[in-house]
DNA sequence: TTGTTAGTTCTGCAAATTAAGAACTAAACA
DNA sequence: TGTTTAGTTCTTAATTTGCAGAACTAACAA
């Protein structure tokens, strides 16, 4: 099984891919697997060349893998007469990604409308505040519909 | 100094948001303390009272004001002859940190960029599905900051 | 039937996070 | 001058996380 060369630049934008992730809630191993499937020339890797290319164990990469797949981010092929599967990223899920984080974000405004709902009438230059928040949180949820809305019109 | 009574709901929600923060990567003191001061009758409240009511530690609480004072997400006011400062929720950097948080997701984008520039012209599919993803990405992006724009005049 | 491949699962450790409690400090008061 | 107040900082201590390494398994191969 051939082993996966990088060059310097492919394995420090591995790094800095994995520090994005990591910044966005992702633990370390899963980040590496990802930004490796993403830099790495060949695009569809097998486990072992996983583990080898980022020196990691096979149980660190097992779980990784496994938690990348049951999130949509990477998916495998195999070759008939051979058991290894290939794994690659997903690209094309970067797009539900976006909205999906969009959404959690924007989520947030239920419970801010729960708060405001709760809050006494007295604290009135506060709930306006609030008031404002929500509001401006819908106008922002609405117009981020319509720009999916709109470019998926204009893909056609 | 009276302490700050809380109805079951009022607790509730305030754990609510707490898992909220938590999942968007806070700690779990700091997002505690930011609910509270979004969900309490009161909407400033001292150091002693964010200590009891929440049962934490005042160093716990020491370390979450500051914080979420440096990340701007609180501020306080004082009332002269009275050492205490009053800690408050400033609900208006929502916006911004919404507008930060959309930001650092959009930034992926000038990593894909790289990602793309280094790529072996050979493994073109996976290369169009990617140039296809920034492309979405930048229009995403600019879209982002036209409603900003829009809100802004929108408001007036 | 024995071995090999392609992983998975289990056990345990090392490091990082988080908070408690106590000791400390600086300002204001008495 | 000592005392109280409003916090801060320091030192543990308790979890939690994340991974290595080894043992395991299931499928196919020889």
């Amino acid at each position: 099984m051939e082993n996966i060369k990088l060059t310097q630049d492919q394995k420090q934008l591995i790094e800095r891919l994995g520090v994005h992730y990591e910044r966005a809630g992702l633990q370390p191993a899963p980040s590496r697997v990802i930004a490796l499937l993403l830099v790495s020339d060949k695009t569809e890797l097998t486990f072992d060349q996983i583990c080898e290319t980022l020196k990691i164990s096979k149980s660190a990469a097992s779980n990784a893998i496994n938690l990348l797949l049951s999130a949509g981010t990477i998916d495998y092929i195999t070759l008939s007469g051979d058991r290894k599967r290939y794994f690659r990223s997903r690209v094309t899920s970067w797009k539900e990604e976006t909205r999906k984080s969009l959404n959690t974000m924007l989520g947030l405004n239920t419970l801010l409308q729960e708060v405001l709902d709760q809050r006494p009438k007295s604290s009135k230059e506060f709930n306006d505040s609030l008031q404002e928040v929500i509001t401006f949180m819908e106008f922002l949820h609405r117009e981020v519909d319509n720009i999916f809305i709109k470019w998926e019109a204009r893909k056609k």
